[in-house]
DNA sequence: AATCTCTTCAACCGCCTCCGG
DNA sequence: TCCGGAGGCGGTTGAAGAGAT
């Protein structure tokens, strides 16, 4: 079992500590994290330093308060969510799962709390009481099955209708995270997607989830087929109840 | 000044899933 | 098919600092 073994060190992480780690990931590069403690001469588990580098050591992680719109943007997507952090912090910049979770038990929790229990102003950004998490079904694709289910969904549109850009079939989200080396949207279309689903809150409640097939461009799913890096780790799909079914018959 | 209480957030823990042997 | 190891995630804890009494 990890970390019970009495010579694994715990707790707070010292300047040393930090110095040895950085030095480990600059040379030897992120992943392979069960070789990290012996290469970096640590005498942490492979999960605390892991833990360390995302959370705190990791470059370009913004640190300090939360911006108007990041709260915001956290407060819909938690809506929409719940309380799947690490895919609401790959919608944030910066940010890691860690600090929106605790940001959101901190600050956001009790505020939502509070206002449950004192008002329902339909234009407030608070959780509403009875709104439904949606849930998707995480998908783990391979690039072998990704490819060969996406020529199956489109040969099925293709036998229907013959043109994709026609289809009822609803995508939902391809979550690459930050450090998966899979396949990304590039920023604007995703930007664009998750503004998309956000602005169509009503809906998504209801259940109907709100991307859809013509949503993402050909040349996007082109790009996705053509990447190299795809699918040496894998990236989620979040499929609604049709493409649910494409994928998994 | 001392003590108590509250808040924050870094870090740990346990569980799940995937992959390779 | 099974099993163990690795990566990853969400929930929880506890130390440290801030504020109140």
């Amino acid at each position: 079992m990890e970390g019970s073994s009495l010579r694994v060190r715990k707790g707070a992480w010292t300047e040393e500590e930090d110095l040895l780690l950085k030095k480990c990931i600059e040379k030897y590069g992120e992943g392979k994290w069960h070789q990290v403690p012996a290469r970096a001469g640590l005498n942490r588990c492979r999960k605390s330093c892991r833990l360390r580098w995302l959370n705190y050591l990791k470059p370009n992680i913004k640190r300090g308060h939360f911006a108007a719109d990041e709260v915001d943007l956290i407060i819909r997507l938690h809506n929409l969510l719940g309380n799947r952090w690490s895919l609401i912090a790959g919608r944030l910049p910066g940010r890691t799962a860690n600090d929106v979770k605790n940001y959101w038990n901190t600050h956001l929790l009790k505020k939502n709390i509070d206002t449950f229990s004192k008002t329902s102003n339909p234009k407030s950004h608070q959780l509403k009481p009875n709104t439904k998490v949606i849930k998707p079904r995480p998908q783990i694709l391979s690039k072998r099955s990704f490819l060969v289910n996406l020529d199956e969904y489109n040969n099925n549109n293709n036998n229907n209708n013959n043109n994709r850009a026609e289809t009822s079939n609803n995508v939902v989200l391809a979550d690459c995270g930050d450090n998966h080396g899979g396949y990304c949207f590039p920023d604007h279309d995703e930007m664009m997607w998750w503004e998309n689903m956000m602005m169509n809150e009503k809906e998504v409640d209801g259940h109907q989830l709100q991307c859809s097939a013509n949503d993402i461009d050909q040349s996007v799913l082109d790009q996705i087929m053509n990447e190299d890096n795809y699918g040496n780790t894998m990236d989620e799909f979040f499929l609604d109840e049709e493409l649910w079914n494409v994928f998994n018959p």
